[in-house]
DNA sequence: CCACAAATATGAGTAACATTCATATCAGCG
DNA sequence: CGCTGATATGAATGTTACTCATATTTGTGG
């Protein structure tokens, strides 16, 4: 998606006082619920600003456009994603480096269910794909997040070679994994198996583990 | 593959004389440079009708609004590939299915590099994802078209999970042949490459040829 | 408790844009 | 040539994104 920078930062002016982090947050809240009633071609200000209790006015003090509301709802869900995936990783501690990857999709999977807007904005594609790097797309960025704790964890060969196969492997993986959503509501389940298999397959061929 | 059966979807009115319907292909042109050159978002309607040199007017008496302008040209765009598509098929008989589902590829990234608008809407996941038919994704139907050549042309078993095998995996070639073209303008050669192999090595898991 | 400044909230007002419509022009046909 | 439907036009209208002058609230030092 090749929107070239015309505007866009990310905050306008950073909300210092406790009611107007609030306020910001109700403004994302009410964001995302609208995304996914209307779409983001059918998001207008006003609906935004009503649905916020907030008058359009204390919108932009904050954002300078409304690309950048749905942007910084797009990067809040991503940072949310990142954060659950590293208290997963965390938490239990894997036999086999795919259940790595294994958990990086379900928790993929399971924010599609849950969060509100997620189904709908992804990891940007809509408004931006790069909200976490200026360089690199945001799938890119989930990449290099796996190659590390593979690397890491399981003592994965680190080449540039399994980057770029992490690279396409999310690649293709977040795109199945939206035709599931398109599908079905709750992601079609022989969609979401298959892309599974696809990807296990796939990097099997790619991620070379020492003998232990 | 005649291209004379989709024309009354997105039209407010058909075009019946010479000079409009060279008109409506002006438009869709200049909608096909200025969404190249400023992306979706930054496309207006002054714009267009200016590139084109039309009256507002004109393009409000065959268009309904401005979205299926760019559906139009989507649309096109589309039949322009399944007929190309089909005139390779027709020409080269090929020694090995894998042969059709590569030109398959080979035409959709040619296509990429030099037909103006196709880089920036692709199969149309920017306006529409169902053009070609109601029910369906376009990319399902060029999954079924392609099962449809390899069932006839090459004798591969007809069944039901050769055709989900297509669809997954036109899904996943259409998203990397994207990835490939926003790293480079070209289509970074190594993510292509990369993409080719990844489909191929899923489909021989999944197409089945009888012994000839 | 009282200034006083900085932060925040407001919504009528402005500008940009999409879309309409009354009217003018053109192509084809008898 | 005169008539009819198709096409072309752009000022006018409606909708939406965004601004700005002003009011209110919060925090802080005296």
């Amino acid at each position: 998606m090749s929107t070239s920078a015309v505007t866009s930062g990310p905050l306008r002016r950073v909300p210092v006082q406790g009611r107007s982090v609030a306020r910001v947050q109700r403004m994302l809240d009410a964001c995302a619920e609208l995304v996914d009633e209307v779409g983001y071609e059918g998001l207008t200000t006003t609906l935004l600003a009503e649905r916020a209790e907030v008058a359009i006015g204390s919108v932009y003090q904050f954002f300078p456009d409304k690309r950048a509301i749905v942007q910084a709802l797009t990067l809040r869900n991503m940072e949310a994603y990142l954060e659950r995936l590293a208290a997963r990783w965390a938490d239990a501690s894997f036999d086999h480096w795919w259940d790595g990857v294994d958990a990086a999709i379900d928790e993929y999977i399971a924010m599609h269910r849950t969060v509100p807007g997620f189904r709908t904005l992804h990891f940007g594609d809509v408004v931006d794909v790069h909200l976490l790097d200026e360089e690199r797309d945001n799938n890119a960025v989930i990449a290099e997040r796996l190659a590390h704790v593979l690397v890491g964890q399981f003592g994965v060969t680190d080449e540039p070679r399994l980057r770029f196969a992490l690279e396409i492997a999310v690649e293709a993986a977040d795109a199945l994994i939206k035709l599931a959503f398109r599908r079905d509501v709750d992601g079609d389940a022989a969609v979401l198996h298959e892309s599974k298999t696809l990807i296990r397959e796939y990097l099997h061929r790619h991620v070379d583990t020492p003998p232990s």
